[in-house]
Order: structure tokens, then C-alpha cells, then sequence
DNA sequence: ACAGTTTCCCGTAAATGC
DNA sequence: TGCATTTACGGGAAACTG
């Protein structure tokens, strides 16, 4: 006699920080005759996991019961919203954690359910729903792991509520990942990756193989083995570039005057014969959430000679924009006086006309004082050297693809890591 | 037959703030015949106070009663140290807040009390004691109205428990006020205020009077009241000072490089007919938490020009050591090439040997990067101008008096704020 | 010892209360 | 409405815990 009250669509996992309130909200799609009663809607936490499927436990700390009210703004669909939910791990379940120790926090996934029961014409209905899979985790250094599972899910599964999904997740084809990956630039960034930027990303997780859009990735190739030599996953590297791009780069992110994705070696190829002081904008590769700028410039044979800056970071961004940072860019050669290497963004786009509405308004007058700003320099000692591998091959930027977001009908959730 | 177990010696309130751990510990003064038994020690919060008597009430959110130990380190008496405290607002309480509404809550007092009871020879012997006077804040931004009750407290009373000490607080003389701040500095900065510096405080808070080492200052001067002129009180201003001492400028404050607290007046009487590029440190006074170099240079006819830089904050701080600030800063006048015009710290120290040890290392290699750093700069127009008014006289440091600290003997209190 | 995870708590921002 | 105070929670760091 229990029975859900609706089918749902295809739902995506989201994720709840512990200590942190979310909102949730359930709405029932039937209409109930003579709803002259209260219906009250009792939520739990992973209420149906059978003891031991999962390794954490978690309770709702706060009120988790509610009477359901007429829906103002709708058809006059019964509808609850919960507010100031709170999460709370339970401690020292008889003695020891669950079973599945393989899998991380941010692999396993949760649930919350939903409780209703009438009575019509002497006849007993328990409704019961349940949400979307979820990810708990209890800091938000956790966030970029429990996106990469939100994606990964979202991508490879229809199914409403597999909470054994990253027991033996399937891989993804490389023409579907792609294409999530350029949607979180656009959804979080404002403007999505194109086919060189993206081609780069391939060429990072397969090697030079790269074009081959049906190759596969695994789960763990994509967010949990580190790149070879470096101590970050792939996810967790991009998901670095986009909270810098989110926190620091949106307006030359969305310009698109941020090449970003783009090889050393084809950096070179594409600055090599342009003219000195052309410039461009690229991610480090070597570390989490930087930028750098290459420039290039010819010495007296003609050889071309490439230079990048140390890549700047959310510290050093935070103290100084990155507009302000390339239109005051000075190198000191050996005492001579400093001079901006940055004078045309790639192709040749003079810097003032791309960066010009971009700089920052000068320093307010604060009489009597003079007013003082910070400006990046490098000094150059004339004993550096710069090393040169390999090329390939990109161009302009291109519209990056829509992801079927689908909606969740029943129950809807809202915690500051939804969305 | 309620009996204070050992009468305390003077007491210094302390801050706790709600939702953050604290510890306390209390200790049996007396030895007790025959204590073969459990002696369970209560503490609660605020236990005898009036209901009305302060405007919010506080409970103990963790477990309060705890078993007395011998202590093993030292003579064998009987303690019990409380762990992990923590204080929750009562909400609610019949209806609406208590009487005093005139008190801020950093002038609101409250205690924790101990309790013990136990039975020896058919007799029952109750123990009561209770803490030092508390504040309790929400907030670290009320921390430094919290030190300012601390302050004010210690200074001007011996009484152990007078929670309406600040109903109608005391004033302050000069001569023991300034010996506070100067204590202040010395205990969390590592070096006191000399003479000089102390003058000036002093001139601010009574005006060109100065000297008078028997003015006397009322608590709302000292922390409640605005600065003429100034959003924030002398205490807030003085704080935030201190607070960017603590942050970002201890080394070049325990050289004793920073003059810091002197007019703009006096530091133009100092400055006058030294070298060209000689320079002092002072804070801002008209923003908190800044700090300002101040240099003199001559032009053709040989007037004295005085330029000071918009004060450094902690924000600029954080992004660039001021050492580093004074090693780099450049003015750069009309195109020319830039020039550091900082020579001599005051009265003729040259600069890098004043600074030298106190540089930064400079910037790592990041192969195959060219290192970048951030240098200060000033861009000169030529249609600024200061302004000059009067003056007065400052000199060398002298030793920070010692301020008299007495322990708690029963029971001793840990916050973060404790000390 | 160590890595994964959680807790702690400052400091800013937003919300709340008076 | 404005100011005083509290709550919220990201982010860095420490503590925990197998």
C-alpha cells in the first residue's frame, strides 16, 4: 500500500555541506479530493539504505516535519518547502563505519526522503517519494570532487536513483564529456569552450591521439588518477580555471580574450611570425587555478623568442585585477626603464582597444595623501633561457553546445551547491 | 552552609564568544580529609544573576559537570578542567530582553559559577565559587569592544565581581591609562609606546593640553564615542593599529622603525632640514588600521616638501610585506624613469640597512616562468599639493612600564580570547 | 606516518532585531 | 529607518582517525 506518488523524470544528484542549511521542496502532482484536513510530509535522511551501504550516516538536525499548504502562485497544487535543513553525521554507528571503504565521500551518494498519509473514504494511502541522489560533504574543499560525481552521473545514467552508480561507474565517450565540460563554462563562466580549446583538453587526457571524439574516459582517469607528473587530477585542474575564471577573469573570460586551453607548443606555433609583443593568455598547466600571459619577441637574427610570466593566482588577483595587471605589466631589462612587453592580444589586437573597458577606474584622489597602486614587474637578468618542444594546430571560438537540464517535477532541491 | 570555597584575588574579565570552544579549569584550594569518594564539580552559566539583570542570557551548551582529579603535576591537590565549553543565547525568554538595554553587550558582565558538594563525617559541606567577570560576544568583530571592557575593568577596579562595573564606569588617569596601552603593545606587539608616542595618544584624546599626566578620560571617550570627525572611537582606532602590528608588521615594529603615533605637525618639525629622502612610518589617523610613509625632499629654492603615500591596509599588506613596500616603492614623475625616493629612515638610518634583514627573499625561480612581483608605484601630475599646520616635539623609545598582572588562583579561564 | 576527512573558527557579508 | 547585534558560511588550517 505504500506507492509512490509520482514517477520522476530524470534527476540529478546535488550536494549538501553538512552544517551548511539547504531547502527542499515537495509538491503533489494528484489532486486529492476534499482536502479539508492537514497533510503533514515527514523528510529522512537515506531512509530506505539498507545498514551498511553506505559508510557515513547523516540525520536531519533540525524540524524535518511539515504541513503541506495550497500553492499561491500555481494551479492550487498541495506543496511543502522545508527551510533551514540541516545535515549532521551520526557518530560511532556500533562501533565501526559501513562496508564500502572503495569509495570516496564524494562518490557515495545519499537521499532524502519524503512521508505522507491520508485517509479517504475510510481508505489509508502512505504516499512516499524520494529525491534525487545526493553528495554530502562536510567542507568545501569537497566541492570540486562532488561535481565531478554530479557530472559524471548526470552523463552516463538515466536511472532516478542508483545510489550504487560509483561502485563500477561506465566510462564516457569523449564527444559527451567534451560537451558537459564546455556547459559548465557556460553555465558558470558565461561562455562555454570551443574546438581548439576543447582539443586541447582531449590532447591533456588522451595524448597526442587527441581528434578521436569517440575515445572513452574513465571515471577515475577524469577525476581521481593524478595527470601523470602532477599532483591534481584532470578535474580537479579545470575545476581550479573555473573558480579563477568565476572569481577573478569574468569580463576577459567572456570577451573571449582568454585562449586558456591551449598547448605550449602551440602557443609558440601560433605567436612564432606575428608581430613582437603579440600576446596571448593561457592556463597554467603545472598549477591549480593560474594564468599566464606568453608574449614574443625577436632578437636581432630574427630568432623569435617566447616569454611567460609566472602564473598568477587568486592571491596575487585578488590584489591586483588581471586587466590592470596587463596594462601595467613592466620588464626591466638590466636597468634600462621599463617598458610593457604586452602590446597586441593574438592575433593583433591592440591591447588598449580588447583591454581598454576592462581596466580599472585609477586610484581615487585620497587628499592629502599620494595615491599609490601595485604594478606587476618582472627583472630580467640576462642569463634565462626558455625550452621549445613540439606543435599543432587551433582557432577562433565557437558556441559551445546545450546540456539537457532537465526538471525535477516531485521534489526540488535547493542548497548553495545546487546550482 | 553555602561557603565560597577559597577567596579569589583580583580577577580579570575575559571574552568568550558564543559557538566557539573555551576551556576552564578549577582548582581545590583546601585539602579534603579522606577522599576516597567522587567530588563532581557543576559549572553554569550566569547562576546567580537577577533575571533582569543583564539583557542576554547564556547557557552552556555542552556537558557541565565534570569529576575533580588530582592533579599530577603538582601538589597533589584536587582539580577538574572543563573542556570544550561552549555558550548559546537563551532565546526568547518570557517574552522580551532584560532591563539594562543602556549597556552594550561588550559592557555586559557575566560569571561562571562552580559548584561541589560532598559529605565528610556525616556533615554536607556545599562549595560555590565563581569566575571572573566575561563578556560574551557573537562576533570577533566585537572583540575589540570586548578588550576595551577588559581594560577599562582591570585598570579601574579591584573588585572581584562588580558585573555593573560598567552601569556607571569610572574615569581613567592618563598617567595609568597610558601605561595599559602602552602594555598593550609590549604583550602583543612585543614593544611598548614610548614618551613620544604616548604624548600624541594623549593629545588626541585631550586635545593640545597634552602633558597633563593627570587628565582624566571617561570610558565613552576612550571606546564609546567618535573621534571628532572620525567614524570610530580612539580604542577602535588605537585596536586596529595594533591589529595590523600583530598581521603584517611585527618584525619592522620590534626594530622599532615604525614612529608611527606622531602628528602630522611633529612629523614635519622632524622631517624639516634632514636629508633629502629621509622618511618615518606613521599610521593613518583618518582610517583604521593604516599605515603611511612620510618623506621629505627640497626643491630648487630650497622649500621643504613633505609627500606621504596613501596608507597601506591589510589588504595591500597581504598581497606585498611592508618591507618590501619601502624596498620598492617608486614614484615615477612625469614620464621620467622611476625612482625610489625613500633614502633614510629617520633620523638618518639608510634604508637598506635599517630594512635589509627584513626583505623578502626575492622571488623564487619558476621554470620555465619569468618571475613576476608586485612594486608599489605613485604616479606624480604635477598639480598635487599638501597642506601644513602647527606643531610640537618627539625623541627616542623608552621601555613600556609593566603592567600588573595577578593570576586567578581558583579558577582559571581559557578562551581563544583569553589572552 | 600519512592521507582522506572532519572540525574549528576567523572574517566578511547578509540577515535580523530593536 | 538606521544601528547594533547575530547568523551564515567560505576558506584556510588544525585536528582527527583510521
Amino acid at each position: 500500500e505504500k506507492q509512490p506518488c509520482m514517477p520522476t523524470h530524470l534527476q540529478k544528484p546535488l550536494i549538501i555541506k553538512t552544517g551548511v542549511q539547504f531547502t527542499t521542496k515537495v509538491r503533489l502532482l494528484v489532486k486529492l479530493p476534499e482536502v479539508d484536513y492537514q497533510l503533514k510530509v515527514k523528510t529522512t535522511f537515506d531512509k530506505d539504505l539498507p545498514p551498511g551501504r553506505v559508510s557515513r550516516q547523516f540525520f536531519i538536525l533540525t524540524n524535518n516535519t511539515k504541513v503541506m499548504d495550497i500553492e499561491d502562485y500555481s494551479n492550487g497544487c498541495l506543496s511543502v518547502e522545508f527551510r533551514h535543513l540541516q545535515l549532521k553525521e551520526k557518530k560511532y554507528i556500533n562501533g565501526t563505519k559501513g562496508s564500502e571503504g572503495l569509495l570516496s565521500v564524494t562518490e557515495e551518494l545519499h537521499s532524502l526522503s519524503f512521508e505522507a498519509c491520508f485517509t479517504v473514504q475510510g481508505l489509508t494511502i502512505d504516499l512516499e517519494t524520494c529525491s534525487l541522489p545526493l553528495v554530502v560533504i562536510s567542507n568545501v574543499s569537497q566541492l570540486p570532487g562532488g561535481w565531478a560525481s554530479v557530472m559524471w552521473y548526470n552523463l552516463l545514467t538515466d536511472e532516478p536513483r542508483n545510489l550504487a552508480f560509483f561502485g563500477n561507474p561506465p566510462r564516457a565517450n569523449w564527444s559527451q564529456l567534451s560537451e558537459v565540460l564546455s556547459w559548465q563554462f557556460s553555465t558558470f563562466a558565461g561562455r562555454g569552450l570551443n574546438k581548439e580549446q576543447l582539443a586541447m583538453l582531449g590532447e591533456k587526457l588522451f595524448g597526442q591521439h587527441a581528434s578521436c571524439s569517440d575515445y572513452q574516459v574513465s571515471w577515475s582517469k577524469f577525476s581521481k588518477e593524478n595527470i601523470p607528473g602532477k599532483p591534481f587530477s584532470f578535474w580537479m585542474w579545470l575545476d581550479s580555471i573555473l573558480e579563477l575564471i568565476k572569481k577573478h577573469l569574468l569580463p576577459v573570460w567572456n570577451e573571449n580574450y582568454i585562449m586558456g586551453f591551449v598547448s605550449k607548443e602551440m602557443e609558440r606555433a601560433l605567436l612564432k611570425d606575428k608581430e613582437a609583443g603579440t600576446f596571448l593568455l593561457r592556463f597554467s598547466e603545472s598549477h591549480l587555478g593560474g594564468i599566464t600571459f606568453t608574449w614574443v619577441e625577436y632578437s636581432e637574427n630574427g630568432d623569435a623568442k617566447f616569454n611567460s610570466v609566472e602564473p598568477y593566482t587568486k592571491n596575487r588577483l585578488s590584489a591586483l585585477p588581471f586587466a590592470d595587471i596587463i596594462r601595467d605589466y613592466k620588464v626591466i631589462s638590466d636597468g634600462v626603464v621599463p617598458e610593457n612587453p604586452l602590446k597586441f592580444l593574438y592575433p593583433n589586437i591592440p591591447k588598449d582597444e580588447a583591454f581598454g573597458r576592462l581596466y580599472n577606474s585609477q586610484p581615487s584622489k585620497v587628499y592629502p595623501y599620494i595615491s599609490s597602486t601595485l604594478i606587476p614587474i618582472s627583472e630580467l637578468r640576462p642569463n634565462a633561457s626558455t625550452t621549445p618542444p613540439s606543435c599543432q594546430s587551433p582557432q577562433p571560438p565557437m558556441t559551445p553546445g546545450e546540456f539537457d537540464v532537465l526538471c525535477f517535477d516531485l521534489s526540488d532541491m535547493n542548497s548553495p551547491y545546487s546550482e
